[in-house]
RNA sequence: GCGGCCGCAGUCUAGUCUGGUAGGACGCGGGCCUUCCGAGCCCGUGGCCCGGGUUCAAAUCCCGGCGGCCGCACCA
């Protein structure tokens, strides 16, 4: 009875229940009844989003050469009003007494009274929906409280009032605004790469399926900045020669749209995919497969243009299709162009362009105001006519002579050729905003995938990529006595002063123990017999073939590694048994 | 946030309808056994999601909350 219900459920359900039990993956405050949109990584899953994070690292810190850096996860309000996300973060919100239909209030208030309410407060829409009697538009019934929906987790940094502050719904901010630093370490030269791995926070409305959507969660971003007059990623790897299953707009729109398989280097020459986005997903799809993620359950799919976030030009996710809930984005790649460095640069005042040197200077000519003239001339407006005048450049002299026009708060203004001096200027490069694509991944999504993906039914374990696997060797002795625990456990100490993560264990049968290793997806298990005892080699199983080869102890350390980095095969690791 | 179903040791579950104070299996810890693929035997560990109400008495009935699953909505 209990065996066929095992098999009614669903491969979530099996996942997170190992998970849960053997401590890869446990909701948050337990004691307390649990929190929604919160898991706590247990000893197990710590160690496997380690890897994978180190993984991560692995393609973008040191093989493409990106700076990691590491910022706060609060962050003063003016950082989130300049990126937009205070706009577009905070939506009011109401809802339908009668039938429980949820709508954005200021959108309502717009359609049914035609009115622009952006910008609305709370009270004012309020009182708009009171005023007129607005019903809800499915079924007529009456409208709740409109309240503040704030996917923003908002809070005061100081005491008392304090300043505004946000944890941040995305990692990337951090970068943006540390743009000048790290443009000058990057040696002032496009393109460069900055990274960060972190915790990010959104109040989800209603959060489910595991570890899929929550309310803290890890993203890993990569911020590309590309010089919009050149926008391409010259990457060093071949990542363009990746196949990947795209799924573009146009074969989305279609009724019997269907999934386009080709190389990265094809479809950025068809013009499907830009070069740098390109690059970037079959980047992911390597990285996705190395973690013993299915090959033809990855795919790239562009966003429709209705679901592309405020800031970006151009999304493309790369979706695992999962047993449950289908195919889920786990990494999102997005032309975000100069959005982000043009706010910041206009909300603080910093220049965020980066400078290139042309190959020659040039020469052109400009007016320089001359303030004795265009003050009494123009009064309070002549600060504003100077700064304009300074923004005007010309080839030659001659188009500056006889008066210019310049446009002040939406007036044309004449300005008399003796307000100002024509002067020769060199011009050594050009200032401008770099362009951003930046790969965004959700680790813990991963972390799932890499769980269900790796999950084997049949036997119910996990069987990892070697080097991805939480615990990479196990240790028992093959009979619980004194001489064997001891040698047993001397091995293990000395494995994990080797750096392997070790897990030594002398209980029940040794059978009981490697299935209990294999549950877990320990790749290899070191077994002390009768024979070590008397000639100091042991065993090694391996997890997947349960063969076992012998080798002696002094060379086991050299042998696993080899292992587990995939530079031995097994069966020449040793001695078969 | 709405509606439906649900919530008992680490896991799976009997008991809930009809109120009388919780039983099993696996796991886990220890012991025996001395054994290379979840062996056996003995001992032990551990539970009614939280709060309130009804009642002499609540896992059981009622209300609220929290949490899970499904559908809707939301997920820039």
């Amino acid at each position: 009875m209990s065996e066929e219900r095992r098999e009614d459920r669903d491969l979530y359900e099996r996942v997170m229940e190992v998970s849960r039990r053997r401590g890869f993956l446990l909701p948050s405050c337990r004691i307390y009844g649990g929190a929604r949109g919160f898991y706590d990584y247990g000893p197990l899953g710590a160690l496997l989003k380690r890897k994978i994070e180190e993984k991560w690292r692995e393609y973008y810190v040191y093989r493409e050469g990106f700076m990691e850096i590491e910022a706060p996860t609060l962050l003063i309000g003016e950082v989130f009003e300049a990126s937009g996300h205070v706009d577009h973060f905070i939506d009011p919100m109401t809802y339908c007494r009668e039938c429980g239909e949820f709508f954005r209030a200021d959108h309502l208030v717009e359609e049914e009274l035609g009115i622009d309410a952006e910008g609305l407060s709370i009270e004012e829409l309020e009182r708009l929906i009171r005023e007129h009697d607005l019903r809800c538009p499915e079924c007529g019934g009456e409208l709740g409280e409109v309240t503040e929906f704030n996917l923003m987790f908002r809070t005061n940094i100081g005491p008392k009032e304090g300043r505004d502050g946000y944890l941040r719904p995305e990692t990337a901010q951090a970068i943006f605004i540390q743009f000048k630093d790290l443009y000058r370490w990057a040696r002032q030269r496009l393109p460069f790469g900055v990274v960060q791995i972190g915790r990010a926070y959104r109040n989800e409305i209603s959060p489910r399926q595991g570890v899929i959507r929550l309310r803290e969660f890890t993203q890993a971003e990569a911020e590309v900045f590309l010089d919009p007059e050149d926008k391409r990623y010259p990457g060093r790897w071949d990542y363009e020669r990746e196949r990947l299953l795209f799924y573009p707009i146009e074969e989305q729109r279609k009724d019997d749209g269907e999934m386009l398989e080709m190389r990265v280097e094809e479809a950025v020459e068809e013009g499907l995919v830009s070069q740098p986005i390109g690059y970037f997903l079959g980047l992911t799809k390597r990285m996705l497969v190395e973690m013993g993620i299915d090959e033809g359950a990855i795919r790239a799919r562009q966003h429709l243009p209705e679901e592309r976030a405020h800031y970006a030009r151009d999304c493309w996710d790369v979706e695992v299709r999962l047993d449950r809930f289908g195919w889920v984005e786990v990494v999102g790649i997005a032309d975000r162009t100069d959005y982000d460095l043009r706010r910041h640069s206009e909300h603080s005042g910093e220049d965020l362009r980066a400078f290139e040197e042309l190959d020659e200077p040039r020469i052109v000519y400009r007016p320089e105001p001359i303030m004795e003239k265009l003050g009494p001339e123009f009064k309070s407006d002549a600060p504003k006519i100077a700064e304009e005048l300074r923004r005007i450049k010309a080839e030659s002299r001659e188009e500056l002579e006889g008066g210019l026009t310049v446009e002040v708060d939406g007036e044309e203004i004449e300005v008399p050729p003796d307000c100002y001096e024509i002067v020769e200027e060199k011009v050594t490069g050009r200032r401008f905003y770099p362009h951003v694509v930046e790969p965004s991944y959700g680790i813990d999504r991963i972390l799932y995938c890499v769980l269900e993906h790796n999950f084997d039914p049949e036997e119910g374990m996990f069987r990892f990529p070697a080097w991805l696997a939480p615990i990479e060797v196990g240790v028992f002795p093959l009979l619980k006595r004194d001489d064997m625990v001891r040698y047993a456990r001397r091995i293990a100490r000395e494995l994990r002063e080797e750096g392997f993560t070790v897990e030594y264990d002398d209980s029940g049968s040794i059978g009981r123990r490697y299935a209990r290793a294999d549950e877990i997806g320990v790749p290899y298990c070191v077994t002390v017999d009768h024979d070590t005892l008397e000639e100091d080699t042991v065993t090694i199983r391996d997890r997947d073939t349960t063969e076992q080869v012998r080798v002696p102890v002094d060379e086991l350390p050299e042998i696993l590694r080899g292992l587990i980095d995939g530079e031995i095969e097994f069966e020449e690791a040793g001695e078969p048994v």
